[in-house]
DNA sequence: GTCTATACCGAGATAGAC
DNA sequence: GTCTATCTCGGTATAGAC
């Protein structure tokens, strides 16, 4: 999925990965629909651990930055949205999951930026979280494609606020 | 493409939108990447002339914000990169577009931003550039997945401060 | 649980008539 | 330029034997 995009993902596929028969692919997962929702329901799980740990950090902003920054997994989650486009009933659940997810986050970061805001340029918490989610999504995406510009910048600029509300 | 997504762009089913033949399409595009490179061309030239446009425009950060908030056209980037993420002619084509994109913004942001940098809390211009683009982007795209969390402060928050600049 | 056999469909693509 | 005819491949999915 995440080197090929979903529509590789193919019985044929993934059973020869397996060394097994496509029919066996059927068996376990009706259709494929089924076989990506489970897929999706796993990593799903897996995000929210990852985003408890975060609250257990001593440097919650710089882990969730370099969580939502790691290259594999946004491509596998723009992967997961390109999916939804077209598939509604995962879209549903990959929209629920996306707002829940936000939610966390706040809940996470609200104490910790309240008191800096004046860093922040006075800006809502919410502001501030949305802000460093889409940029970190952006340059990871734009990476994968290969693009340059303007990314040594960001990640500076990125880097050094996190330090100093951090410090 | 927007609303099935790139899969679902084939000689069949355009050949039945146009009320003709599948061989046809393979007339004008020999194979489908030439069909999809072609379509990118255009696109690339219209979204560079909308750039122009917005050089000419009087409130240049306002006429940007729309432009990449744009539902139907983030959708189909989205797409577009997703195509990308495993052609790699198309993916090449494209991060040069997004590259060169990003340089032509900073040319029309440069000045107009820098005698604000107080405003954008001393933040370079280039990093200002990509906040506002990304998080336009991401709102867009979760708009698209029927998300909502976060929206309407982070749009709020926004237009204030591009209202601010812009007086 | 894994296999064989098999169905059906729709994708990309080419050859050649008109 | 548009058609008919045709090929090949690979996708999803089911039935039924072992």
């Amino acid at each position: 999925m995440r080197e090929q995009g979903y529509a590789a993902v193919t019985s044929r596929a993934l059973a020869a990965k397996a060394g097994l028969k496509p029919q066996l692919v059927h068996y376990y997962f009706r259709t494929m629909d089924d076989l990506f929702l489970a897929l999706w329901h796993r990593r799903a799980d897996s995000l929210y651990k990852r985003q408890d740990d975060i609250l257990k950090s001593t440097k919650p902003l710089k882990a969730l930055w370099d969580l939502t920054s790691d290259p594999q997994d946004v491509v596998l989650s723009y992967e997961f949205v390109a999916l939804a486009n077209h598939r509604k009933n995962i879209r549903a659940e990959i929209a629920e999951f996306g707002d829940r997810y936000r939610e966390r986050q706040m809940k996470i970061l609200t104490g910790l930026l309240k008191k800096k805001r004046d860093a922040l340029g006075g800006w809502p918490v919410m502001m501030s979280v949305m802000v460093l989610d889409s940029l970190a999504r952006v340059l990871a995406v734009e990476d994968a494609l290969g693009m340059k510009v303007g990314h040594a910048k960001a990640r500076g600029a990125v880097g050094r606020l996190i330090k100093q509300l951090e410090r």
